[in-house]
Parts: structure tokens; C-alpha cells; sequence
DNA sequence: AACTGTCCCTGCAAGC
DNA sequence: TGCTTGCAGGGACAGT
């Protein structure tokens, strides 16, 4: 599941390997994958441009164009980005096709098709993305501060981890990252947030930048079903120093006396130590 | 404001 | 073996 890390890792890979390139030929193969606007808004907002950056704002991959607009992709639950050889044999679920100036061709792959491509102007992002306008802070792009986190999280009465998850407070965690911060910072998800003092706000805030940074070192998690891969095919390691995500059942690994609880909230898994996190 | 549930979609695993 | 069922999840949305 693409979450901030996995994402960034995909940025970094169009920096090198799309930044500079004209786009020479769009193909858009199912609808849905630009359901905000339509394959012909797509085509033709992306034909003969030039990509002039690679930017990441949360799960949001932002690539200014030399038109003026900028092209917005979210991968969602199963989305992949790749870079190929002109003329390789397409992966089932290959939705948009970039044809690019030196040969190669950018995929937009996506099983689940909850991913999505638009070409927007990007004055008018409240108009055209809302939910992108509305994001909160991106704690690995943005200085995110104690007093960012203490404007987060207020006095809300919210639990942690929905307010973890909450895209228009901190952008970019989604569930496995929620899980890995709240173990780290050794908080319970369903803590109130009102109940944090300055200590373990502190505590919580260096955990956000810890878990990330982390996993974007490791180029992100790539779990078995939607198989995040990074731009050139390539898995991430960050699943492998995982502690709670997808150990329900286990004994934990940090403080080998509690057993790792799998509960659902919101409709999302959530595990957790019911022993070092408090 | 905060919560719960539903929907979108496919691949995979478990169970019969 | 071959079917059906359940589950995973981000985010928009409706209802309470």
C-alpha cells in the first residue's frame, strides 16, 4: 500500500528518470483511471510537454509541466509507476501510457483502479483536487515542528491513530505507518490525542519523522498482495524491520512480554502492544 | 465535531 | 481440483 515513503521512493525515481523528458504520445486505456476529467483531457493536456519537476506532497506525486499545468497522480491502494523500454510487453492493468523522448515509456498500472492520473492548472487546485488543497502538513517535505504537531492535534479528543490517518492533519501516513509511529512512540491508537502532554507530543512528533525517514531509506514496504514496486520493478526492505504491522498473534519485538493485538477500527486493522504501548 | 458504515475494485487465501 | 466467500485498503460520501 503506498503510503508517504513508498511514495517519495517513486519520486525519486522520476526526478532521475523523467524530469527534462517531452512527453511525445499518450495512450489512456481505461476510464476510470481519469475519472476527475476523461482520457481526452489527459491526452491532450499531456502531449508535447516537457516534465520540469518531481514533487510529493503526502501520498500526492506532483509533476510540473512546461504548459503551466501539473500532473497529479495517486496511486491509491495498488497503483505503480514504471519506467520501460519503448515497446515492452505491458503488465495486465496498464492504464496510461507515456510515450517519453528517449525511447522509454512511463506505466500506470493498477489492479484495484482506485489510483487515478488528472492534468490540472494548478491555480485552480481547490476547484479541480479539494482533497490535495486540504492536505495538512507533510512532516518529511515541510518543517513539522512540535507547534505544527501541537496545531495537529489541538485538544482534539480524537484517538491517535484515526488523527494519524487523517490526511487533513498530517499528510502522507496511511495504516501500516500509523501502526509502525504509535509503536515506536509507545501510545496506544486509541489514546485520545487531548491526553498527549508536551513530553510524548515530542515523543510522537520524532516518531512520525523516525518511521518515515526510515522506511524511505529502505525504499518503502512491499507486502505480498498489492506488491508496491519502485519505478525500475524494484521491492522495498522496510517490511523487514516492521514491528507490529501484520504480527497479530506474534510476541512483540520490543518488549518480548506482550503479545501484539490485531483489533479493527474504522474499518482498517490495527496492531499494537497492549504492554509498551500506553 | 466525531463516529460508523458503504462503496469503489481485484487478487489472493482459506474453506468447503 | 474448482468453486465460493471473505478480506485487504485510501478516501469520498452518507447517515447518525
Amino acid at each position: 500500500m503506498p503510503e508517504l515513503p513508498e511514495v517519495e521512493t517513486v519520486r525519486r525515481g522520476l526526478e532521475r528518470h523523467l524530469v527534462g523528458r517531452r512527453i511525445e504520445r499518450v495512450e489512456v486505456g481505461r476510464e476510470r483511471t481519469v475519472r476527475r476529467t476523461s482520457s481526452e483531457a489527459v491526452i491532450a493536456g499531456l502531449t508535447d510537454t516537457v516534465v520540469v519537476a518531481a514533487d510529493r506532497r503526502g501520498k500526492y506525486l506532483l509533476l510540473p509541466l512546461d504548459s503551466g499545468d501539473t500532473v497529479m497522480i495517486h496511486l491509491r491502494m495498488s497503483g505503480q509507476v514504471l519506467l520501460a523500454p519503448g515497446g515492452a510487453v505491458r503488465p495486465l492493468h496498464t492504464h496510461v501510457v507515456l510515450h517519453l523522448d528517449d525511447g522509454h515509456e512511463m506505466w500506470f498500472v493498477d489492479p484495484r483502479t482506485f489510483g487515478e492520473v488528472v492534468v490540472f492548472d494548478p491555480d485552480r487546485v481547490a476547484a479541480e483536487v479539494p482533497a490535495l488543497a486540504a492536505l495538512g502538513v507533510d512532516p518529511i517535505a515541510e518543517p513539522f515542528d512540535t507547534r505544527a504537531l501541537r496545531r495537529a492535534f489541538g485538544t482534539s479528543s480524537r484517538a491517535l491513530k484515526p488523527l494519524l490517518l487523517d490526511q487533513h492533519v498530517v499528510a502522507g501516513i496511511g495504516n501500516i505507518y500509523a501502526d509502525e509511529i504509535l509503536h515506536r512512540a509507545r501510545l496506544r491508537p486509541d489514546r485520545p490525542a487531548s491526553s498527549l502532554d508536551g513530553r510524548r507530543r515530542r515523543i510522537l512528533r520524532q516518531s512520525i519523522v523516525d518511521v518515515l525517514a526510515a522506511a524511505i531509506e529502505a525504499g518503502g514496504s512491499t507486502l505480498g498482495d498489492a506488491q508496491y514496486v519502485d519505478l525500475m520493478g524494484a521491492s522495498g526492505s522496510y517490511q523487514d524491520e516492521h514491528r507490529v504491522y501484520g504480527r497479530g498473534g506474534e510476541r512483540c519485538l520490543t518488549c518480548r512480554r506482550g503479545w501484539v493485538r490485531r483489533s479493527v477500527t474504522g474499518g482498517r486493522g490495527t496492531h499494537w502492544c497492549p504492554v509498551c504501548q500506553r
